[in-house]
DNA sequence: ATATTCAATATTGGATCCAAAATACAATGG
DNA sequence: CCATTGTATTTTGGATCCAATATTGAATAT
């Protein structure tokens, strides 16, 4: 398998672990993706790496290697020598990702609904709990943390490692936009309802039933960014 | 859009031009590239930085950004402070990168076939000229390289760039497998015959039909690569 | 012989320094 | 006032050096 970094990123290490990762790079390298799916770097930035660096208190060599790792995931851009941008994504581009990940997830969940066993069903029986208690709580950011543990875990029951890497990847891509969906209460009571419906057919092994409800649920997602997009393209 | 790399690699420069990248790390990543995927470094083999960064006459910092990029592609993966590695797919890897493929790519032709112009045809059959010179004159390295850039231009047509650039990627990750498919004279032969439907198919916006040529293509390559790969994994 | 410990060596990770390129800005000419 | 040229400054790209970690191999004990 490729796993694309060091630290344990799999059902358990979503975003739980915490510890300081072996290397400086990989330690810059989840800084940059938190400050740009956080939006703290926004879209269009230029990334100034003398003072990145000096702000992460590292040298520029790690920074510049961990921007190499963004630039492949497609969360900066890189021009040689004039360095490295926060990715702006299009409308156009928005609604690729959501393409590409519709064709990717079918598959993914279509497989996963035959080979899921009980320990991955609990595992995102629990995310599910956690989306609930944070959507009760209105806590956006670990509603969000949660949603994605729950995806993810379905997703890596398919048994198929690449692909979820590259699903991951594109999650990342868009984490800055998609931040916005969860601020609606209507979008959040949606959620819930879409991922028990999801889980229950999942559980009875009803693979095209749940690619049907994780696609409705995309779709709901996508169509509710694409009208706030507009203000940052 | 997210261009990897400085230089051109759109449907011009798919292999032709071939002036010095503008930086050292560019240089570096096409060398590396060219090395994994015609196999001169072979899967799983570690890579030395100290030796090989004298052999190309550059320091170890930018080969170290460029191991990054490819590491992203998943040609080579990385372990914390025991360096890079040149990828090994098990049988189970490729398969996967074909199935990936395979999603990737029907809907890329299904979009191709609807938008595809002049310009884009011309140029497709112009590469499917290259691929029967080459045929003909046994030159199985300007066949792959053709056919390369046959397939690319109609998945460029697609309109949606990012969705190529995967593609790119995991053709990438296969080169090195793939190679054999082609020195067998009766893949060759297949191959032409195949490119040719397609093209039809192409030119009469038929996009079902060029979508199920176009996976018959595929699955001929990959079960001649399964056949032979037992030998490496 | 096999396993274990500890030193010697090789290799990667990162910081600093200098070179090269791009950008910003002032001076000059139209 | 606007455009243009040349210069100063900023920023990136890359080389070298040192530190941290992993690997190798010899010596010792079981």
């Amino acid at each position: 398998m490729t796993t694309p970094e060091g630290p344990a990123r799999g059902v358990a290490g979503e975003a739980g672990g915490r510890r300081r990762p072996p290397t400086a790079q990989q330690f810059v390298l989840g800084e940059l993706r938190r400050a740009i799916t956080t939006g703290r770097l926004r879209p269009g930035d230029p990334i100034r790496q003398e003072a990145l660096a000096e702000e992460l208190d590292v040298s520029r060599v790690p920074l510049r290697e961990a921007l190499k790792t963004l630039q492949g995931e497609g969360l900066v851009t890189y021009e040689a020598h004039r360095g490295y941008f926060v990715e702006r994504l299009s409308l156009d581009d928005l609604r690729e990702v959501y393409l590409i990940r519709e064709l990717l997830e079918a598959e993914a969940v279509r497989r996963a609904a035959g080979r899921i066993g009980d320990e991955a069903l609990r595992a995102a029986e629990r995310a599910q709990a956690e989306v609930e208690e944070a959507a009760a709580a209105g806590d956006v950011l670990a509603m969000a943390a949660a949603n994605r543990r729950f995806h993810m875990t379905i997703f890596e029951a398919s048994g198929l490692p690449r692909m979820v890497r590259m699903i991951r990847t594109l999650w990342d891509s868009t984490d800055a936009y998609r931040s916005v969906y969860y601020g609606e209460p209507a979008n959040r009571e949606r959620v819930i309802e879409e991922h028990r419906a999801a889980l229950d057919l999942l559980r009875r092994r009803d693979a095209e039933g749940a690619v049907r409800v994780l696609a409705a649920h995309r779709a709901h997602a996508v169509t509710a960014i694409e009208a706030v997009l507009p203000g940052t393209p």
